[in-house]
DNA sequence: ATAGGGGTTCCAGTCACGGGAAGGTCAAGG
DNA sequence: CCTTGACCTTCCCGTGACTGGAACCCCTAT
């Protein structure tokens, strides 16, 4: 299986799946003409990593999930613990979006937003 | 005034006030020996700085809010067009956040958490 | 023979800095 | 006067996870 069809059942780009050989995720054999030959455990590997991805695990946490995922004799407690911190993190994340969200929505609808150039916005900015 | 004294000040290591210079967003002077020679206007900018920073602005977003700062001719309209824009990034980010974090809390509270390699986590990263 | 649509590698750029090396400057103490 | 140590300077590399583009090879159909 080439590249591109591999592209297609996975919703990754070529550039993405060349760069996850290139750092080890995946280890796909080659064909005699130096193209990349795809098996399903690839495909499979990569449909996880990208998944893996969308719920905005790291790549090396993408690397250990993977070898755990292999490892017949895993504890799911240390697959537990990944996801824990990675959910604490995205937590930490939410906190602080959230308040930059309630600030600028404040400033935002404080500011008459017209040709005057009186703005709480930056008045904020420049608060001594 | 010299450049960790300014740091002291706003807050802002003197790695980064080094490269707000870089990319032009302050200039401060040089004393003859080299060093850099803040004034009160550049402290000033620093901290305009380190805050819209703070609220998540970008440094073009930045550069755009300090150049408005400084234009007496200005519309608040401009202002509130960057804020806005600025916002709705976040707001998306925080939906993106959210339903990550949504799909990690149930799964993680689904993964037994011990001993064995029986795990949620890894069976729905691995679903086909 | 050629045209096109694959594939390959390698290099550079992204964003906003941080780390660290190599070297100049300044004030205080011996 | 010399040294010490704390400043300051520039310069270059690395970060994460790719993306864009150049230059070139391969395969099939006309």
């Amino acid at each position: 299986m080439n590249i591109s069809e591999v592209a297609r059942r996975t919703d990754l780009p070529p550039k993405t799946i060349r760069y996850y050989e290139e750092i080890g995720l995946i280890r796909p054999a080659r064909d005699a003409n130096g193209y990349r030959a795809f098996a399903d455990s690839d495909v499979h590997k990569l449909a996880f990593l990208g998944r893996a991805r969308a719920l905005g695990f790291s790549i090396e946490d993408c690397r250990t999930l993977l070898a755990l995922y292999e490892d017949d004799a895993r504890a799911s407690a240390d697959v537990k613990r990944v996801a824990q911190d990675h959910l604490d993190r995205i937590e930490e994340k939410l906190a602080q979006l959230r308040s930059m969200r309630d600030t600028l929505t404040h400033l935002v609808h404080e500011c008459a937003g017209d040709n005057r150039p009186d703005c709480p916005i930056l008045q904020d900015l420049a608060r001594d």
